[in-house]
This record gives structure tokens, sequence and C-alpha cells, in this order.
RNA sequence: CGCGGGAUGGAGCAGCUCGGUAGCUCGUCGGGCUCAUAACCCGAAGGUCGCAGGUUCAAAUCCUGCUCCCGCAA
């Protein structure tokens, strides 16, 4: 069985977990399939995908192709002839001849308890939502969006003090668990998928600079789970005269302070700035001034926070 | 050359416009007060002011070049 021919398809660190499992479990992987570098940050660097670093750290033929729709991109991935591709947040849509390839079909490694958050983010968008579990779900792969049949399943709860970093080091842990387990009775066709019920199936596109803005007249709940849900990427932010803040961490005070005008600054305490939201207030307790590191607002009342006044408003 | 902010004892900042003894809020260490304390009082240590050069009697401060950090944009 651990000699079918799997190709592995994925891009960001999510990935690396799941195919550095395969290699450890000693499956033959025939190659990776991964985006292209992209240059990134201020200094517009080249820089590899994540899972094409760890390819090459185990020595695996590697293809970053800029569509593989591109005909001649695609008859260089079916040449390798895999049995079974393996995908895990490669970040494009496989063309049905791709699909339909393999003798085993094409199974995907999604963050979430499908039919619930398809598409790009669900990892954030799960703790931006409240959620109390997310998982991993593993299904075969359709031509639309997350939508196959799935194979199996398995839930992570949400802790109520979760980031999205810390959620998806423990989806990417349970993902390459669930991997192990589905692959061998994939292989065995000991396996039946369930199809979704397409209509309970909700989307979780990726983040855009609007998901990052605070809104102060929401609940202090949902600003806490937008917060944490964008830590420690992309960051949820807020504005002060015109700088922005990048809030790293907030307190939920529910209950408290209600009544004040949403984004107003009602008091500074040793430890952080209470605003006023929707319902109630929140205390920033970890920031981002522009321009400058990220600090405790310990520090930064102490410094470039000194000056700050009661009844000023964040968020303008 | 995409735009902008920044680098000052361990932390966060002020000082720079108008060169002239290194300052603030903390932290650390020692002592005191207290039943006690992260509280309060007294004292101390700790800084080549990012690097290199220049101007000057004198540079954290003015000029030039460089390095690194960060926000935006992509």
């Amino acid at each position: 069985m651990k000699d079918a021919r799997i190709l592995f398809m994925g891009t960001p660190d999510f990935a690396v977990t799941s195919l550095e499992a395969l290699l450890e479990a000693g499956y033959n992987v025939i190659g990776v399939v991964t985006k292209p570098d992209r240059p990134v940050g201020r200094k517009q660097v080249l820089t590899p995908p994540p899972v094409k670093e760890a390819a090459l750290r185990h020595g695996l033929p590697v293809l970053q192709p800029e569509k593989i729709k591109v005909e001649e991109s695609l008859e260089e991935v079916l040449a390798l002839s895999p049995d079974l591709i393996v995908t895990a947040a490669y970040g494009q849509i496989l063309p049905k001849r791709l699909l339909d390839a393999p003798k085993y079909g094409c199974i995907n490694v999604h963050a979430s308890l499908l039919p619930k958050y398809r598409g790009g983010a669900p990892i954030h968008t799960s703790i931006v939502e409240g959620e109390k579990e997310s998982g991993v779900t593993i299904m075969y792969m359709v031509e639309a969006l997350d939508a196959g049949d799935m194979l199996s399943k398995v839930v992570v709860p949400i802790e109520e003090r979760d980031t999205v970093g810390l959620l998806h080091d423990k989806l990417a842990a349970a993902g390459s668990a669930l991997l192990m387990e589905t692959i061998p009775e994939l292989l065995a066709g000991s396996i039946e998928a369930q199809p979704q019920n397409h209509d309970e199936a909700t989307f979780a596109p990726n983040i855009k600079r609007t998901d990052e803005r605070i809104d102060w007249t929401r609940t202090a709940e949902q600003i806490y789970n937008q917060v944490r849900g964008l830590n420690p990427w992309p960051v949820a932010f807020t504005s002060y005269q015109g700088k922005v803040w990048k809030l790293w961490w907030v307190e939920k005070l529910a209950g408290k302070a209600a009544g004040n005008e949403p984004g107003t600054i009602v008091a500074r305490e040793e430890d952080g700035l209470i605003v006023a939201c929707g319902d109630s207030a929140v205390k920033i307790t970890e920031l981002q001034p522009e321009g400058k590191k990220r600090m405790s607002a310990l520090d930064f009342l102490r410094g470039a926070g000194a000056n700050i006044e009661i009844g000023t408003k964040v968020g303008e």
C-alpha cells in the first residue's frame, strides 16, 4: 500500500505538517506542487512557500506552476502519474482532468468541520465568529470549492483564549493525524465517503483589510473574538488620531462602561486602556502603534501613550 | 530607488527646531517602614545616545554615507 504514488499539493505551514507526516510514515511521495515564490515584505524579497522549503529539505521534486490549469503545467503534473493526490491549502482550483487522473482520487485536508467554513480562511473565521469548536475534514475534491464528499473528520475544541495561531497549530496536528488514519482506509477501499449537506454550507473567504478594522459598535465579545482570531496574523487594528494601532490583545469587560459612545477611551489603568464598545467595554492590553514594535499597554502608557487622554476616541 | 515612522542604561519614552554636565515613568540591587505587600520612603548601580565619517573650542543635537526595526502600499 505504501508504494502508491502520492503527489502532495499545498502551500503554507498548515500543509507542511501533513506533508511531513506522510514522509515520516514512509509513504511514497513522488513530488510536491506548490505556489510560485512570491516577493514578500517591504523589500520584496522573493520568498519560497513553506511547503517548498520542506520539500527541498526532504529532497523531493517541486513544481510551482503559476496557473495549474494551463495546459503545459497540467501536463507536467499529470506526467508524474500519481495514484493519489493529497492537497492541503494549495491555493488553486484543480482542473477536472487532474481530479480525474489519480486512481485513488484527490483528497483535501481542510481546517473546518464541513460543510461549515468552506474557503481560504476557515481557521481565522471560526474564531472571529465565536465558534466553540472547529476541526479538520478530509474530503474528496470536486470542481466546486470544498464541496466534495467527506471521508473523515475530527473535532478540535476552540479554547476561550485560543488565537488563530494556536488553533492553527492544533488543527495542523489534528489534520495530519487524521490524514494518517484516513489514507490507509482509502487505499484499502474500506472507507465510505459521506456527501455534505450543502444547505448548511457557510463560507470563510480570505481575510480582507476591511475585516481587520475594529468596529467599536460591536460587542465586547465580538471584538475580543476578532482580535484573537486575527492574532498573530494579520492582526486586528484600529486608529488613534490618524495613526494605526494594531491590537494584539484585548480583555472583555462585560457589563462595564455601557452607554458610552463606542470607541471612547473611558479610563486608563496601569495595564491598559478601557475603550467603550457596543454593549460594554474592552481593555486594550497589548498593541503596536504605527511605526513601532508590539508592546504591552503597560509599556505603551509609560512612553508613547503617556499623554493619552480620557474622553478621546479610537477608530477615527 | 513606491510612501512614511523609528534606533538614547534592562523596558517604554523625552531631549534634537535654537550644539554647551544624560532626563522621565518603570525595572533591578541595597537599606528603611509595615503583621504584611506587587504599596510607601531613602539610596545605588547601569548609557561608546545604531555604525562610520565630516563641521565645530564643543555634537544625542548640524551635514554626508551605511546598517537594522516598524506601519502603509504591493
